[in-house]
DNA sequence: CTGCAGGGTCG
DNA sequence: CGACCC
DNA sequence: GCAG
């Protein structure tokens, strides 16, 4: 999702790392510093049952619904709408340090750029047998209005992503509304294999929306939903909040206007709900919902509490309960964590998003000094400035070395490195970090801030061993819808999908619990975890989901 | 009605 | 361990 | 909010 959308394919070497990025996702035109002395009104406001969220309850309920509370744990990340803005379409914006990457690549990565097609290709035809069955079974199971006789051209995944540079508008055909007709699709093909996983609901096997444009037939519409998202995102409420990911991806890949309810419900992910929603938008141009939850001040007030970091639904529910309405309020009479106390202070710096060219200066300052220290050592950038956005929520940077184990990096990092960019002045603050003798620490998040600047950056530090570089590429490329749809599909077959690596063998109990680690199968090349699993292979620009 | 990725850190 | 974050 |  995004906005302009899928530009550029900008030019970067497809093997590097582009990643993930944990940006914290908050509406600006939020009125979050003016929401003082907001009423304490009753809250009325909440017309569907599953609505009437904690927030608002000026009284007594702190317990935000269960939900919400299970919602912990997702959100604010840098796919979201807002943050998907990819660098206009000039080419030129390469990374700064290719050669760089290119090191890391090399070192990391089994295979060379040159194969690359060729792999893919195998890749994808190897899946494209695999997928004309999953096919079938989907749209038996879908409620997809294909043809029997169609899926001879497995649509979804226009495997072998043509590397083509100027866009695509083809879409996958799947979701494009048609005449429904109730395919009688083989009840046969749907119990030939039960275990036949319909590819359909893994948004990591199709490439992204990239066609989208505002010349899409449902820009409006989109548009709108996409502020409900952007609000229930602030809200924290995170599975709604994905739910409207999903249903706006998948409008983004309509090629025909969709007017009515019952024409909406019959994509996928877009349930009743989300249908009636569509068709209200066609007909009023505007979504009621949207507006009343829009000017709540209560909602701004918990919106504005959320956006500190640290804090979530049940810290933001205990101060407002405690009558706080502004971050003054919290200053002067709220116990803070020392977290808290850094997001207030630095509200609006970690709000704001960072120009491309300077999570630039922040990657090359990391680099420098940790050259000085080893300079086998690499740091890279990874985050939505891999993936060519022209700004960033946070600067995202994996650290690793040939050789590198988790071990020795914790001592070159952690006790080394992050020392001396302190006494540098450069990081200002420690909001989450590993301590070098914790054997599985990993990471470092803080805060950074350019010598020439006086705002203070989300700054994430990850360690990562030379036989993770995989996974975590993979992981760190992201976007996070991607990450969780190949995740689960690695769950779907068995296995275990994180940052260190692909497992299989994985036991389960009832309800998916891990019961058991599984045995490593694949960690140190992304492509063979992507072919191990029977996902296309895709370049970082079009895992956007 | 339940799961929705999986894992690290903080208090 | 719950809350929060990536 | 969707899907199983």
């Amino acid at each position: 999702m995004g906005f302009p959308k899928r530009v550029v394919l900008v030019k970067f070497d497809p093997y590097v790392p582009q990643c993930i990025q944990f940006g914290r996702v908050l509406d600006p035109s939020a009125q979050r510093f003016t929401v003082k002395g907001a009423p304490q009104r009753q809250p009325d406001q909440a017309a569907e049952s599953s609505q009437s969220l904690p927030p608002s309850q000026t009284s007594l309920q702190i317990k935000p619904s269960r939900r919400q509370l299970a919602a912990q744990g997702s959100q604010r990340t840098d796919s979201h709408p807002t943050e998907e803005s990819l660098a206009p379409t000039q080419p030129e914006i390469e990374a700064p340090d290719n050669e760089a990457v290119d090191r890391v690549e090399d070192s990391f990565t089994m295979s060379s750029p040159k194969q690359t097609e060729r792999v893919d290709e195998q890749v994808a035809d190897r899946f494209n047998d695999d997928l004309s069955q999953a096919i079938k079974e989907a749209k038996a199971l879908a409620h997809l209005p294909l043809d029997e006789d169609e899926d001879a051209e497995s649509p979804t995944a226009s495997t072998a992503d043509d590397g083509d540079e100027s866009g695509r508008d083809d879409e996958p055909l799947e979701l494009a509304p048609q005449p429904r007709k109730r395919s009688v699709v083989s009840k046969a093909s749907a119990l030939r294999d039960k275990k036949t996983l319909n590819m359909n609901t893994f948004q990591c096997m199709d490439p992204g929306a990239g066609g989208y444009s505002s010349q899409n037939p449902n820009a409006r519409t989109i548009q709108i939903l996409e502020d409900m998202c952007r609000y229930y995102d602030q809200m924290q409420d995170t599975w709604r909040t994905l739910a409207y990911r999903k249903g706006i991806t998948t409008l983004k890949k309509q090629h025909t206007k969709i007017a009515t309810a019952k024409q909406a419900a019959a994509l996928p992910f877009i349930g009743s709900r989300l249908a009636d929603k569509i068709e209200e938008i066609v007909l009023t141009d505007r979504l009621r919902k949207l507006d009343n939850t829009k000017d709540d001040p209560l909602d701004a007030v918990l919106r504005l509490f959320l956006g500190i970091y640290g804090a979530g639904l049940v810290q933001a529910n205990k101060w407002i309960q405690a009558g706080y309405r502004t971050l003054e309020d919290l200053q002067s009479k709220a116990k803070l964590t020392e977290s808290h106390k850094v997001g207030i202070e630095h509200y609006n710096d970690f709000d704001s998003r960072i120009p491309r060219a300077e999570v630039e200066a922040h990657g090359a300052f990391v680099n420098s000094a940790l050259r000085k220290i080893d300079a086998r050592f690499e740091a890279t950038v990874m985050g939505s400035y891999r993936r060519g956005a022209k700004d960033s929520g946070d600067i995202d940077m994996i650290i690793t070395g040939p050789g590198a184990t988790s071990s020795t990096l914790r001592t070159i990092v952690l006790d080394q490195l992050i020392p001396q960019l302190y006494k540098a002045g450069f990081l200002k603050a420690s909001l989450a970090t590993s301590r070098s003798n914790d054997s599985t620490g990993s990471k470092w998040h803080g805060a950074s801030c350019l010598p020439t600047s006086k705002v203070w950056r989300r700054m994430d530090f990850l360690l990562v061993p030379e036989g993770e570089m995989g996974a975590a590429l993979i992981y760190f490329t992201g976007n996070d819808i991607f990450n969780r749809s190949i995740r689960l599909l690695a769950r779907k077959k068995g296995m275990r999908l994180n940052q260190r690596g692909l497992y299989k063998d994985v036991k389960r109990g009832r309800r998916g619990e891990k019961l058991n680690e599984g045995v490593l199968v694949e960690g140190r090349s992304e492509k063979k975890i992507f072919e191990i699993l029977g996902v296309p292979w895709r370049e970082p620009h079009e895992r956007i989901c």
